[in-house]
DNA sequence: ACCTGAACACCGTTCAAGT
DNA sequence: ACCTGAACACCGTTCAAGT
């Protein structure tokens, strides 16, 4: 009924599965054994240890990230899409993105999203330092928001979801945060995503770089 | 010889200098017990469990936050040292910055950096929603820093600090990466905080505001 | 009020033994 | 080659017992 063999992607995808299902604490050997029916030790005989098997999960994410940027659109356009498309899988697995972000992969489905940046920016004419420093504040910015949407981060609320309108902080020592209670206490995250997107998409355009070729490849 | 009795305070304490020495990881009830000298569950006389104490860990970092703005300057100079404040801290205490961005704290010293960056904002005239709008963008750029300058998400660089110089990686796979390698392999974190950080006020000085006070309040 | 040891239900991983 | 149980050195937390 179950001669299915052990596999590195078999153990890999029940850990994906179960933080999906349980959140990244309920993950341990243990338990990922008796979900898959197998003694823990077993589990060794495909992955060296824990900390290799979270690598797993997050390369497993990353390989399904689907870019659909438009070479020929402006570059501004394929910034836009590109980030979008690291959204889209980080709302795909919610609960694997801390996990994710966390394990920085020196693999192919790791170098892939920052080979494509580069590309992006450098044939929108910057430099080669003014490239990798603009990839770097998208990524921080995107990194920032998406652990904020996924509830790891703050969102700024000042007094818990399931908290009464008028919360529970001290609104004389915090006048502003009580007058602004409203929009503290609910977070559009693809509104709020898109909005700073669109501010360093902005401002990433009036740095200055090389005039040569600006929007179309000209060689 | 060790009379001092056993508070919040110190176990608080404790937990962060064991973060400092150790990681995070090293943190744990009973560790942080033999640390002090008692047994482990003295400790729940004084924090209610695991998650409590590191709560306390994250407020005693905030509280540390100096702010030494200057309200009469321009509200780009305020945003600017603002969030150089939030990274000083994140500096002074890298092993715990995760655990800090991690829990959000409606506590007093959670609060303070909100409500002194909504009141700069509004002072510059930003309605209330584009002033939280903006207020988010800033943390995610600001948290997606800190996490990488502290070495939980990733610098880009291709193949590992202590690696050759080539890398590992395929470098016909990755043209980009491979020609920007030069730059990709090192981070001065610093400049890249601040580049970004530019690049953000720059962009939300053209976000359109309310004209009645924009430098200036005038009541 | 504060401290504590024993106990319970967990961890990751090593090792030696099986097939 | 792959699977496994026992064992070791850990966890957080409850509970009942001490002072």
């Amino acid at each position: 009924m179950k001669p299915e063999p052990l596999s590195r992607e078999r153990i890999v995808a029940a850990a994906v599965d179960l933080i999906e299902r349980e959140g990244a604490d309920a993950v341990s050997m243990r338990r990922i054994a008796t979900e898959l029916g197998v003694g823990v030790m077993s589990l060794y005989n495909h992955v060296p240890n824990k900390s290799s098997l979270l690598d797993g999960v997050a390369e497993s994410v990353m390989a399904q990230i689907e870019f659909h940027d438009d070479i020929s659109a402006p570059w501004q356009e394929q910034v836009l899409a590109q980030a979008r498309a690291l959204r889209q899988i980080a709302m795909h697995y919610p609960r694997c993105t801390l996990v994710v972000l966390t394990r920085q992969l020196r693999t192919p489905a790791g170098l892939l999203p920052t080979e494509r940046a580069l590309a992006t920016l450098k044939r929108a004419g910057f430099e080669r330092d003014q490239a990798v420093s603009v990839l770097r504040a998208f990524v921080a910015y995107i990194v920032g928001c998406l652990l904020r949407e996924v509830g790891v981060t703050s969102t700024f609320d000042p007094a818990g979801g399931g908290g009464s309108i008028a919360g529970s902080f001290d609104a004389t020592l915090f006048p502003e945060t009580a007058d602004l209670y409203g929009w503290l206490a609910t977070c559009d995250h693809e509104a709020e995503f898109e909005f700073g997107l669109r501010m360093l998409v902005e401002a990433a355009a009036v740095v200055p770089r090389a005039p040569s070729n600006t929007d179309e490849p000209q060689s």
